[in-house]
RNA sequence: GGGAGCAUAGCUCAGCUGGGAGAGCAUCUGCCUUACAAGCAGAGGGUCAUAGGUUCGAGUCCUAUUGUUCCCACCA
């Protein structure tokens, strides 16, 4: 027999418990079936420095939500988790423990630098792990995986051998973005601009022929020292003659030539620019076109070399008051201008990057991005919502050379190994290499690769690629991969053409786009501003449950949603009505055998739940396939709330107190509508589901493994949903006129219904008692009854006697209202059939329905009009 | 400079392929009615940013405008 409910809600009590059974029971866990199609999600991987916060609460909901309703549609579904090694995260973290203890990288040395890292790893690295599974996440842990476990290592391996030997990884001296304080190269993607505000130094530099000066502006004064050149455009017949000459660079002293090239602006500021091609990326074109020597000024950690001794070891911005203050001294400066531009700065610890010529790893994009732009394009995979595949084809079209090298130890070293005696270069996926021109054993590039390199392998490397395994062929394609917009440049684009170009398929069928989530104002969540929520605190106070459904509760896909104290309460709520619902039912079931199953004869009110619940399971997974989570996660509120809780646990409590059959029917019809329900709900609210689910007559061992409620044609009753329809809007009328005319409901009252078709109110007079405040009810085809209130409904006419509140005066002119609004309506839907166009082009049940409101209306106007007439007399 | 999103009730937001505007919160009025005051029953509140257009019919599709947010580019 059931089990009982606590008497309030309190999710602390279960979600942990049966969490640990799910996980014990191995309900998460998907096999390879054939009998079963497979459903495959892979979950990003949080980085093992993570801490779980409400982007990861909202991303794995998503999922979680998606993975057990195709579980319970009965896909074999497989969520497979894991995690990141973030390598310049965690290499910051390591590192900076360890200057706490007074030693640095170069001191302990690689091996023993990784060491620490290994064992930061297995300390912390599983902490983000556990903080999923208080989501009440279902990714099959026993798949868990590490982006630099053995099998995602042998993937990356392959991956970079396979693209150098077909030309698209290669080596070169390219000016990179440089972090200074990371001490380490980072992509275009890791780049982010902010606005700052700055100067504009206008400088003069003397002509070497004495003949005058050339004047310039720069935002970088400090870079001066680095000049090879001063850039004019070809066109600009201001320096027509200056081009050829050359000029002396204040300070240093050189003398640099004066050059024409296209990139100069001749309308901005002095049509003259200065060329560093070493620390600037356009600068170094230009040098490249034009073959200017480039000259380092600064070291790794942006201070100015030791080949300038008048500034050397300074920072850059110490050199450039320096340097400022000396161009002055020495009439070189002519003005200063406030100026506001943008910079771009590390994404991992916002420190203005440094564009540094230097030796690195390239993937060659171009090739490889065209086949990722065409399995958007045709159809192969899809975004939704599907506005953002132009996000993605805009990076994919103006994609540059992906520097994938980083200076770091954490992560996966370069499979490039190098001789130290001829220079010879061999790169594979062996671990000791001797020179094939020399026989010396080789040194293997000490750099690691982007963290991003081996994520974009991530959907098959997971799988066991590059072996033909059988999770490889059952699970890859993946079905669809959900991820926040932020990183479509970063990941899904990676994954799209690494998948293509290794795998022969593009990795997923569908990339769900989600949004950010903000605070309360609609600002970003930051550990800066804190004014960051923490899930783990939420889930805390009020379960996991609550916090699912306020991120998944009217969110779109796509769009960023604001959090607030407000929409948990309300989350919490319905968690709380629902409990509660549940407790009424086991009030009425617990002394009585009832099974999970439909008695033989259903009463209106029954069909009409049964209906009601059967459409709503058709529309939920309608929704749920085409990823509106947030319109199906509607829709069982308000079956849950409105049509279960408001209406038919009243409208059965009746015939619950009775004795007998039609008390035992009542029963079995809440026990089955209620079993169906949590199973709706499930997918997005597992545990309160699991809970009262268990606590309830039902077959099987888990709700998460029960079939989600199909469509059943059987269980379709459009007629008797009409009927109690009717029932429900008189009711509401009822309730309506007695509010408006401060009627108590104490106060109760005899209720006469005259109507056309009795069968409904003869059936349903007991709900009248109950839920209209009627002290006895009567139905006729008429009545004659003066001095009482008359309510006229679509389908009824409704007299109630209360004499001494019937102010005859009032009441007439209430009518006279009520028939100018019928009217209204009337006309409405006339004006329409009278249109040709309407009736000739508008579909035919549209048509009929507006034929079959105009009539209802007509009925109404004439029970009006007969009210009114009732009054004169 | 280029691109994208958003603009709907006081607030936060839904509204699928076009068929007479919805929810939660807030506000107001009554209620402890055999689960639930974390509740029940009612009420008020919207020219769906503006202007055109397509259509029998537009919150929904098209164009322009305004406001706003974000992304990309980087004129030194």
């Amino acid at each position: 027999m059931a089990k009982e409910l606590a008497k309030a809600y309190s999710p602390g009590e279960f979600e942990e418990r049966i969490y640990k059974s799910w996980e014990e029971n191995r309900y998460f866990r998907a096999e390879i079936d054939e009998n079963k199609k497979p459903y495959t999600i892979m979950m990003p991987p949080p980085n093992i420095t993570g801490q779980l916060h409400m982007g990861h609460a909202l991303d794995n909901t998503l999922q979680d939500t998606l993975i057990r309703f195709k579980r319970m549609q009965g896909y074999s579904a497989l969520w497979l988790p894991g995690t990141d090694h973030a390598s310049i995260a965690t290499e910051a973290k390591i590192v900076e423990a360890m200057r706490k203890e007074g030693i640095s990288k170069e001191d302990i040395g690689r091996e023993k630098f990784l060491e620490r890292a290994w064992a930061w790893k297995a300390e912390y690295g599983g902490r983000i792990v556990k903080q999923l599974r208080k989501m009440g996440s279902s990714p099959d842990w026993e798949r868990e995986r590490f982006t630099m476990d053995e099998g995602c290592n042998k993937a990356v391996k392959n991956v970079f051998v396979r693209l150098y030997d077909k030309g698209l990884i290669y080596r070169g001296e390219r000016i990179i973005n440089w972090c200074p304080k990371c001490l380490t190269s980072i992509s275009d993607a890791e780049v982010e601009y902010e606005e700052q505000a700055g100067h504009f130094w206008h400088l003069r530099y003397k002509l070497t022929d004495g003949s005058g000066y050339i004047n310039l502006a720069t935002t970088r004064p400090e870079t001066l020292l680095g000049d090879t050149a001063v850039a004019v455009n070809p066109a600009d017949d201001r320096y027509k003659d200056l081009v050829g000459k050359t000029c002396i660079l204040p300070l240093v002293n050189r003398e640099i030539p004066i050059i024409a090239d296209d990139y100069v602006e001749m309308d901005f500021g002095t049509g003259v620019v200065k060329i560093t091609p070493a620390h600037d990326p356009n600068d170094f074109e230009v040098g490249l076109r034009h073959k200017l020597p480039i000259i380092n000024v600064l070291t790794e950690d942006a201070r100015i070399t030791d080949d300038y001794p008048a500034y050397a070891g300074m920072d850059r911005y110490e050199a450039r008051k320096a340097i400022v203050k000396d161009l002055e001294a020495e009439g070189a400066l002519i003005k200063i201008d406030e100026y506001s531009h943008n910079v771009g700065t590390c994404y991992r610890c916002s420190t203005t990057v440094e564009p540094r010529v230097s030796m690195q790893w390239f993937v060659k994009m171009k090739p490889l991005a065209q086949p990722a732009i065409d399995a958007v394009k045709n159809g192969e995979t899809r975004f939704v919502p599907q506005h953002f595949e132009k996000t993605y084809f805009h990076w994919l079209e103006n994609i540059r050379d992906w520097c994938i090298s980083r200076q770091l130890w954490w992560g996966h070293q370069i499979p490039a190994f190098y001789c130290d005696d001829c220079g010879e270069t061999v790169v594979t996926a062996e671990n000791e290499v001797l020179c094939p021109k020399c026989g010396k054993k080789m040194k293997q590039d000490p750099d690691t690769l982007d963290t991003w390199f081996s994520s974009a392998l991530w959907p098959f490397s997971t799988l066991g690629w590059p072996d033909e395994t059988p999770e490889m062929k059952y699970f890859y394609p993946t079905s669809t991969l959900v991820t926040g917009y932020d990183i479509i440049p970063f990941w899904v684009m990676r994954m799209m053409f690494s998948g293509i170009e290794h795998t022969g398929k593009a990795p997923f069928d569908t990339v769900l786009i989600h949004g950010l989530v903000r605070d309360s104002q609609g600002r970003k969540m930051s550990k800066s501003l804190g004014n960051g929520i923490d899930p783990l605190e939420i889930i805390e106070q009020y379960g996991a449950d609550a916090l699912r459904f306020a991120l998944i509760s009217g969110n779109a896909p796509g769009n960023d949603m604001r959090f607030s104290e407000d929409k948990i309460t309300a989350s919490r709520n319905f968690a709380n009505k629902l409990w509660n619902a549940a407790r009424f039912i086991h009030m009425n079931i617990d002394d009585h055998d009832v099974e999970c199953k439909l008695p033989n004869t259903l009463t209106a009110e029954d069909k009409w739940i049964i209906s009601t619940l059967n459409n709503t399971a058709k529309e939920m997974t309608i929704n749920l396939d085409s990823f509106e989570l947030g319109v199906a996660l509607q829709k069982i509120y308000d079956f849950i709330w409105d049509c279960l809780c408001d209406w038919y646990i009243e409208l059965a409590k009746a015939r619950l107190q009775s004795e007998g059959q039609s008390a035992q029917n009542a029963r079995q019809v809440l026990v089955w509508v209620m079993d169906k329900t949590l199973k709706l709900l499930h997918p997005f609210m597992p545990f309160i589901t699991e809970e009262i689910w268990q606590s309830m007559p039902h077959s099987g061992e888990t709700i998460m493994t029960q079939q989600f409620p199909v469509f059943d044609k059987n269980l379709d009753f459009p007629e008797a949903s009409r009927e109690m329809q009717m029932i429900m809007d008189a009711i509401k009328a009822i309730r309506n006129r007695r509010t408006e005319m401060n009627v108590p409901p104490s106060r109760k009252a005899k209720v006469y219904i005259a109507a056309s078709d009795k069968t409904p109110f003869v059936n349903g007079s007991a709900f009248f008692s109950r839920l209209a405040s009627a002290s006895e009810v009567e139905v006729a085809d008429s009545f004659d009854i003066e001095g009482a209130v008359t309510i006229v409904t679509s389908d009824a006419k409704i007299y109630i006697p209360m004499d001494e509140l019937v102010d005859k005066t009032a009441e007439l002119a209430r009518l006279r209202k009520e028939l100018e609004n019928a009217k209204k309506e009337l006309e409405f839907n006339e004006k329409k059939l009278a249109n040709t166009g309407f009736i000739s082009k508008a579909p035919e049940k549209l048509v009929n329905d507006v034929r079959a409101n105009a009539d209802k209306f007509r009925e109404k106007i004439k029970m009006i009009e007969a009210a009114i007439d009732a009054l004169n007399k």
